[in-house]
DNA sequence: CGGGTGTTTGATGTCATTCAACTTACGTGG
DNA sequence: CCACGTAAGTTGAATGACATCAAACACCCG
C-alpha cells in the first residue's frame, strides 16, 4: 500500500502491533458524531460512505472509500471537528483502524510517512477543487458526463461500455443533485451524446462527442487527468 | 511565519539565499498558463487572486491570498497541472518566490517543514470541503451570510459593523455567483435579518438572527470554527 | 404472487442567470 | 473644483435549471 511505502520498519512494527481489524455488515454504521473517538481507518474490503448532514437533514457525501483508501488523517492535528461525520458500510466490509494518538506519533516521528500523507493530501485537495469548480459552473448533465468520462478512463476504441460506479441514488447524492435530476441528466446525455443506459450499464458510443458536450465548462480539457476519486468496487 | 516555524536553520539559510523578492502593480499578472515554471510564492504585502478559467471563459477563484499566505506547494509533487492557473495582483503587491525544485528538496529533507505543510494542507482541504457543501445545499443569501458571519468573527456585542473583505464583484465570483445575484442576496439579508449595507460597510444588528437564517443549511452550527480563508487585507 | 425499494416521468414552484436599462461612485483631465 | 467618462453596482423582466411533490412503473426478493 502506497501510504506505507518506504516507511521505516520501526513504524511498520508499531502499526501492525496496534492496528485492529473490524468487520461490518452492509448498511451498518462505522462511526458517527456520538462515537467516543474517531479512529484513522483503512478499508481492506468493501466500500464506505463518509458524509455529514446539515441541520435540516440534507446529506453531503464527503468521500466514498474503496479498498485501500483511508480516512481520518486530518483529525491528527485536530483540524476538523470530527463530530459531524458519519461513516456507513455500503457493502459487507472489512477495515483496520489505528488510534489517532498513535498515528500522530508516527507522522511526527516518521518523515517518509509525513511525505506520503502530504502527497495524498494534495491529491485530495485537487479533487475537492475540481468539485467546487463543477458545482459552480457545470450543470447536472455535465457533472454527470464528466464523472462518466473519468470513470471510463480513456478507453481503447471509439466507444466503450462499463457499469456505473455506484447505484443511481448514491451517485446523485455524490454529485450534489436529486435522484430525479440524475435520471433526467442521463436521458439528456442520451439525447445529446447518444449515451446508452441499460440498468447500471452505461455505453458511450463516441467519447469525443461526450467530451465536447461536457468539457466546455471545465478548466481542464479532456482527456483530463484522473482525479476522479473513484476506485474499483470490491 | 508559521510555515517556517521550527524549521532547521540549515533550511532557513537555503531559503533566504535563494528566495527572490518581486513587486507588482495592481492588476498585473503574476503568472499564467504561459509562464515557464510556476514558482512557490509567499505574499508579503497586498493580495493576489488565483483563478482558473473554463473553455467558455468562466472564472473560478481558487484562492485569494493576503499577506503571509502562500501558494504553489502542491506543484512540488506534480499533482496538479499548473498550466491552468492564473494569478493577478489585486493591489500593489510584494511577494517572494522560491523555485519548486528547491522547495521539493527542502520538504524532502526537512521533516518539520513537511509537517507544517501537512497541517495547512489539511486546513485548506477542510475549507474546500466547506465550499463544496455550501455550493451543494445553500442558496446565495446563505452562502453570503455564512461568509459574513465568519468574517465578522464572533463579535463582542449583539451587533457589529465591518467592511466587506473584497469589493462586491470579486466577492460574487468568490462565492460562485453573479454580481446581480450577490446584490439581490444582500438585499434579501437586509429584509430577513435587518442587515445594513452602506457601500462596503456591513452592519449586523443581531448575529443570532443572521445565524439562524444561515446555519440551518450547514453541517456546522454557528459559531462555527473559522475556516474562512479570509485574512485581513493589507 | 405481493410488497418494498429504487427509478422514471410529469406538473409546478423556487432560485439563479441572463440581458438590458439605469444609477452610483470614482478617477482623470480640463 | 467641476465635468466627464468609465467602471461598479442595482433593478426589472424573461429564461433556464434544479427541487419538490405526486404518481406510475420496474425490478428484486421472499
Amino acid at each position: 500500500m502506497s501510504l506505507f511505502q518506504q516507511v521505516s520498519t520501526n513504524s511498520l512494527k508499531k502499526i501492525s502491533s496496534t492496528a485492529k481489524k473490524h468487520k461490518y455488515k452492509k448498511g451498518s454504521t462505522i462511526f458517527n458524531g456520538h462515537s467516543h473517538e474517531l479512529p484513522f481507518l483503512i478499508v481492506t474490503q468493501g466500500s464506505v460512505k463518509i458524509f455529514k448532514e446539515s441541520a435540516e437533514g440534507e446529506e453531503i457525501i464527503v468521500d466514498i472509500l474503496a479498498s485501500w483508501q483511508y480516512y481520518g488523517e486530518q483529525f491528527v492535528f485536530n483540524i476538523s471537528d470530527n463530530e459531524i461525520y458519519t461513516g456507513i458500510a455500503l457493502s459487507d466490509l472489512s477495515l483496520i483502524t489505528l488510534p489517532l494518538s498513535l498515528l500522530k506519533q508516527l507522522v511526527i516521528g516518521d518523515h517518509q510517512l509525513a511525505i506520503n500523507f502530504l502527497k495524498t493530501s494534495f491529491e485530495k485537495k485537487e479533487q475537492l477543487e475540481m468539485e467546487v469548480e463543477h458545482l459552480a459552473i457545470q450543470n447536472a448533465a455535465q457533472r454527470l458526463g464528466c464523472l462518466l468520462l473519468r470513470t471510463c478512463k480513456l478507453a481503447t476504441g471509439k466507444g466503450i461500455t462499463f457499469p456505473l460506479p455506484y447505484d443511481k441514488s448514491l451517485l446523485a447524492t455524490r454529485l450534489g443533485m436529486r435522484a430525479e435530476t440524475l435520471s433526467r441528466a442521463l436521458s439528456k446525455l442520451n439525447r445529446n451524446c447518444a449515451l446508452s443506459i441499460t440498468g447500471q450499464e452505461i455505453g458511450i458510443p463516441d467519447i469525443e462527442e461526450l467530451s465536447r458536450y461536457v468539457c466546455q465548462h471545465c478548466s481542464k480539457l479532456f482527456p483530463c487527468k484522473d482525479i476522479t476519486g473513484i476506485k474499483k468496487q470490491s
